[in-house]
DNA sequence: GTATATTTTTAGGATTGGCTAAATAGATTA
DNA sequence: TAATCTATTTAGCCAATCCTAAAAATATAC
């Protein structure tokens, strides 16, 4: 029914409607064209062009010059999109040995072999996985979300004990960074000391002690242990 | 590199050729435009323009009115596109759990997923198989296929035991009816009686006695099994 | 060996999805 | 409020890939 441009259309959109309203809302927010040109690095008047189409098709709500906003179908399928391009990365991390900085273009690709039996079947095969391996949630078949207590790690209190569930960047420097430091999905990380003054932290990893700064801790995704009397 | 387009027409101008000439062979054979346009359901204008653009690209030798054939270019393309095809038919069957009929619109889909670190861990994963699920030999990395014995089931002698291992025909009703009468690969049948009038048979498959008309015979590949003494 | 039939190519056009440059609407600031 | 800046749209193009209809080349038949 539609093709790998409008998808993407709607991924981008979907990712920055989500972005500009981070509780999940029944509604789908506004965005702008340019913002979508920068997302996926296209010109304006394309993008216009395309929200064109997909708005004669249903799958965005569009006003000239005042933006354009997600459908429920057009919501639907970006979040098809996403539980698809999700649990591709879980394959090919879990099962073909993948490192969690190099399936995110190969994901990409995967995404859009549009086969309702097909998402099906893989989601089974992996065991219906809720999270993908960078601890993004994988919407299920009826686009809901798995909800999970989590937190930056720059909002630890000293002496908290925390096992990293999820990274807020995606980007392979990042993600060889996490793994040089050895941080990963899983990993407990216990805060030692805080600096409030540029929110680097003092932590311990596998019983070594480091200094992880501010810029990376605010992209950490963790959840608190509870604390044992 | 190339588009889906043109890797969908190196396909089918491989497929022909390979047909046109069936002993593996350096060269390509030559293909008219029209088996091309009939093959791929499209008009023979349309294969004249792709023809053209392949030629430009040096991925086919074309003269005009002459028919294409592949360069070593072309062909090597076509036969690792072959190897995605074939790898990813395994996945669908032996991982996912689908039959053996549902997986070629799947496998068409995702053999255009190109990333050659992607086919070989696709490949290590599933045990480097050298044959798909229909029997059809996979490529290796260097487009090297493996050859095995194999004759149609109309060539066998009465009382000759054999292990099915390939079809000729990929269709879904073909491979229904193998399904109902319980032809698989890796299935042992043994001929009882051959009627040379319509070249149907006598065959006894898991200890029941059938009758297989020469149509359904003759797109069954199988290896005969040494007779004890 | 010419007439006819078939195959192939050319010509011209549609659609998708991108681009640049120019025009216009909306937002911001003095 | 007027001037200016920015965001958005329009206009006009381009390339890929398909199409139909017509022309040209090749093959077949008498």
């Amino acid at each position: 029914m539609s093709t790998r441009a409008e998808e993407n259309y709607l991924k981008a959109i979907y990712k920055l409607s989500e972005m500009a309203k981070p509780k999940h809302d029944r509604e789908s927010a506004t965005v702008p064209t340019n913002a979508i040109a920068q997302e996926m690095h296209t010109s304006a008047a394309s993008v216009t062009d395309m929200i064109q189409r997909l708005s004669d098709k249903h799958l965005v709500d569009y006003e000239k010059y005042r933006g354009v906003s997600l459908t429920e179908t057009g919501r639907n399928l970006a979040i098809q999109l996403l539980r698809r391009h999700r649990l591709w990365e879980v394959l090919l991390v879990e099962k073909l040995g993948f490192a969690w900085n190099e399936v995110h273009d190969l994901a990409e690709e995967l995404e859009h072999v549009e086969s309702p039996e097909l998402t099906d079947r893989l989601d089974t095969f992996l065991g219906s996985p809720k999270f993908d391996p960078h601890g993004d949630p994988i919407p299920n078949a009826e686009g809901k979300f798995t909800l999970r207590q989590q937190v930056p790690l720059t909002d630890l209190l000293p002496e908290t004990l925390a096992v990293v569930v999820g990274v807020r960047e995606h980007s392979s420097p990042f993600l060889n960074h996490l793994d040089e430091i050895g941080v990963a999905i899983h990993k407990e990380i216990c805060v030692r000391e805080r600096f409030s003054y540029d929110d680097s932290m003092r932590v311990d990893i596998d019983g070594e002690l480091r200094t992880i700064s501010g810029k990376v801790a605010r992209n950490i995704l963790v959840k608190p242990k509870p604390v044992m009397k």
